[in-house]
DNA sequence: TCGAGATTATCAACAACATTAAGTATATCA
DNA sequence: TGATATACTTAATGTTGTTGATAATCTCGA
């Protein structure tokens, strides 16, 4: 556990901490945009919460119920039908009934689906090679180790504010 | 020397690489997503290109060109009129004139854009430590170091992003 | 000094999302 | 059966992103 002195409280701070959210910040902005501007190729022309869902869909072997889609994507029911509208007109996914529950719907990705994706993510590894062409294989390893428990972090503190908003 | 399978090189590969750009790219949008969230309390009622945009502003110690301003956030110029219109309008920036070249449009951080920015970082900040409350301090340091070096990558793959397009 | 061409910012029209509230269909259970 | 809860959609409004056109201003050569 990391100490808090009075400064940090009151002032700007400067702590290592406010330095790593700082960057993360940044940095998520960034590859954000980056990536948007990606998306907007004439090869995929997809939007950030269109790639976002169909890639739920992609690595979540079965089918998929909207409401838990929507929480693993982080967006409201109400967003997500119309973007669920959207990759359905596209032909990159497909909506289903629950056999027992016809309240539910079910979602699935389409054979063209799982090309798009693949070829986005190809190109999305070329885009961020370059970006890190400069780290050596010591850091990269460094790195994606404290990565995944910065995603765990990440996770548990959306899992608490699913009832009770933190901050 | 790790052998290479075929699998690596014809399907979705999982050398370190991709697996670090998963991860920061799961990183940027659980942390964009989250921070809409903050940003929509109504304490603050901001949106995320506002924030960005106010952000710079409030870093940048002087007053700050439109076409700059834009570049600096990875934003259309197009976009951020209407940006810059609503950060105008709730007078937490303002609009100038370059005094001797009257095409170009200033604009600065109000005193009240200086005061809710930075409420806005002490509220991150709180969230922030949330999620990486459970790194110890060295972590910390080993991380920002890394982090430090990913964006500057980063960077530079969008500044020659600017002429020819990457990917 | 005048006018052609650049530069800078804005506007207009449209699609995509986010938010909120209301509405519809289905399920559950007393 | 009827009340209530659940799952999703719809409708209304505001913000942002894209593209192309427009307006204002500057620069520079004739």
């Amino acid at each position: 556990m990391t100490s808090v002195t009075r400064e940090q409280l009151t002032t700007g701070e400067r702590g290592p901490l406010e330095e790593i959210e700082q960057a993360l910040m940044q940095i998520s902005w960034l590859a954000q945009r980056q990536f948007m501007q990606l998306l907007d190729d004439e090869r995929f022309r997809l939007t950030l919460p269109q790639f976002y869902t169909l890639l739920h869909l992609y690595q979540s072997a079965a089918e998929c119920k909207m409401s838990d889609l929507a929480e693993a994507t982080q967006q409201s029911a109400a967003s997500l039908t119309g973007v669920v509208d959207r990759l359905a007109e596209k032909q990159l996914a497909e909506r289903k009934r629950h056999p027992s529950d016809r309240r539910q719907v079910m979602v699935v990705v389409t054979p063209r689906g799982c090309e798009l994706i693949a070829e986005i993510k190809q190109a999305r590894r070329e885009q961020m090679q370059a970006a890190l062409s400069h780290l050596v294989d010591q850091d990269v390893d460094l790195l994606l180790q404290l990565l995944d428990r910065v995603l765990l972090g990440m996770a548990r503190v959306l899992e608490r504010g699913e009832s009770g908003r933190w901050a």
